[in-house]
Formats: structure tokens, C-alpha cells, sequence
DNA sequence: TCGAATAGACTACGAATGTAGTAAAGAGTC
DNA sequence: GACTCTTTACTACATTCGTAGTCTATTCGA
């Protein structure tokens, strides 16, 4: 499977904004984000990285850039996730799984979910 | 509750043979990590760094330093377990866990275990 | 048309990361 | 005790990351 790029914790904070409203410009991404954390230069390099490491593309229009997704929320995902599983858990699925039903808040209907999801799974 | 430190991809790696075998030499963790990746320098740097960080310590023994754990694995993996959720799943448990089953390999015998557990967690 | 505002491009810079080299000190050998 | 070998302590250095500043070109208003 192909390795994604590495996308860092800032930048997928970047990301998530621009997954969720694309295509935009840097001026819209930083409306979007808490503009107490966020500098608009700062979104700016970031968009410009990303765009670098194959993440979004940009077309001029006018005076601005508009960038669109050229990997998806989802792929990015999939690379990031596998990426921690191996890591954190050595690959083991099983016992990551455990780890987050015992350490995280399920609601018994996300709980139902899962067990509904894991039947339809188990044939 | 208290953040841990971060430990990075590489220290990763080094942590997983010190949690499975400390207390032990910088020279046998080498020993337990593939030959042909480290070198005996790079594992004597991260020991210093997670020192740093207050992963683990070490005491001096004759003319070698015994490193112990002062985090547990289980510790870390809560620490990078929440932080991977909220930075790549946005915090939601439940997607998350889906994208997991969806995406790994999961055996017959791993999908009854995490039924098992289902089970038990909702009563 | 000329200056002001604005968006982008390029540059900066310290901290963390990955990967090691060099110097020095302690321990064992003759 | 002098020499050598091992293991540490300190230093190095290119990249990436987080966070911007400066310089420039373009647009908008007067």
C-alpha cells in the first residue's frame, strides 16, 4: 500500500478546516480556525507546505489562492492510523481496540453501534 | 489529568525493548534492536533524551548505566492514544474504532474477543 | 493615474528529531 | 603504574516543525 505523507499535528489542524469546506482560500482557512491561535502567516505556511508534500493543490484566482484536496480526510486516515497502530500498539489491533473501549467514553448507543458493526463483520 | 511528554517515532522504538526488558545496558537494548537500523551512538542519544523527558532513568553500575522505566507502556499509550484521537478522528471514539475494523486485518478470533468485550462493557 | 491596502512569495529562526562523531574517564591487563 | 578497551558525556548537523516577519506584486479607491 502507498505510504501518504507525513502530515504534522499542526498542519491537520489545517487540514481538517480545509477537508470540511475546500475549496477556499488562506483567508477563509483562518476565519475558520480560533483566531486567538492562529496568525494568518501561519496559515499560510501551512498551506504552502501542505500543498508541497501533494496534500491540497492551489489555483490562482485574482488576487487569491484556492486550494482544494488532492488527499482525502479518509486517506490520510488510513496512513495515519496504521502509521500509530504499529507504533503504539506493534500492530496489534486487538488490544489497541481494548485500549480505547476501556479508556474512552462510549455511550452505550455508540457501544450497541460497534457490537452491531462487528456482527455485520463476523459474517 | 497530566499530559506526558511526547516521545517521538524513533523513541518509540527504543522504549518498546526497555519496556519488555529494563532494567538494562544502553549495549543491550541495542542488542534487542535490528543490528542494520542502530547504531550503538543513536540508542546512547535517545536513552539521554528520554532521561530528559522522565520516561526512564538510569543508575550508574560499575562503567555502565542501568536504565529503568519511570513510565509504563500503558501510561504512554494514553498519552498518544487520546492525543492521536483528537487530532486524527476529531475526538469520536465510535468512527474512530470503525475506521479500524474496517481497515485491519482483524481475525475471526480477534473479532469474538472484541464482541466479548463489547458484551461485558455494556452489561 | 497614484497611492494605499492586500494577498502571496520568500526568508528567518529556535526547538525537536534522526543520526552520529569526538573526547574523556573508568576498568581490566601486563 | 602504563596502555588499551569500553562506555559515557558532550558536540555536531541536516531536516522538520511551529511560528512568523519582510518584501513584492497586484487590486481598489480617489
Amino acid at each position: 500500500m502507498e505510504k501518504g505523507p507525513k502530515i504534522s499535528d499542526a498542519e491537520w489542524e489545517v487540514m481538517k478546516v480545509v477537508w470540511d469546506h475546500a475549496p477556499m482560500t488562506a483567508t477563509e482557512v483562518l476565519d475558520l480556525l480560533p483566531h486567538d491561535q492562529w496568525k494568518q502567516k501561519t496559515v499560510n505556511t501551512f498551506l504552502a507546505r501542505l500543498e508541497q508534500k501533494g496534500v491540497i493543490e492551489s489555483q490562482r484566482e485574482g488576487r487569491a489562492n484556492v486550494y482544494s484536496c488532492l488527499l482525502s480526510e479518509g486517506e490520510c486516515r488510513r496512513t495515519e492510523g496504521s502509521h500509530f497502530l504499529s507504533k503504539v500498539f506493534r500492530g496489534k489491533v486487538a488490544p489497541m481496540m481494548l485500549h480505547f473501549i476501556e479508556n474512552e467514553e462510549l455511550s452505550d448507543g455508540e457501544l450497541d453501534e460497534l457490537r452491531a458493526i462487528l456482527d455485520r463483520k463476523a459474517k
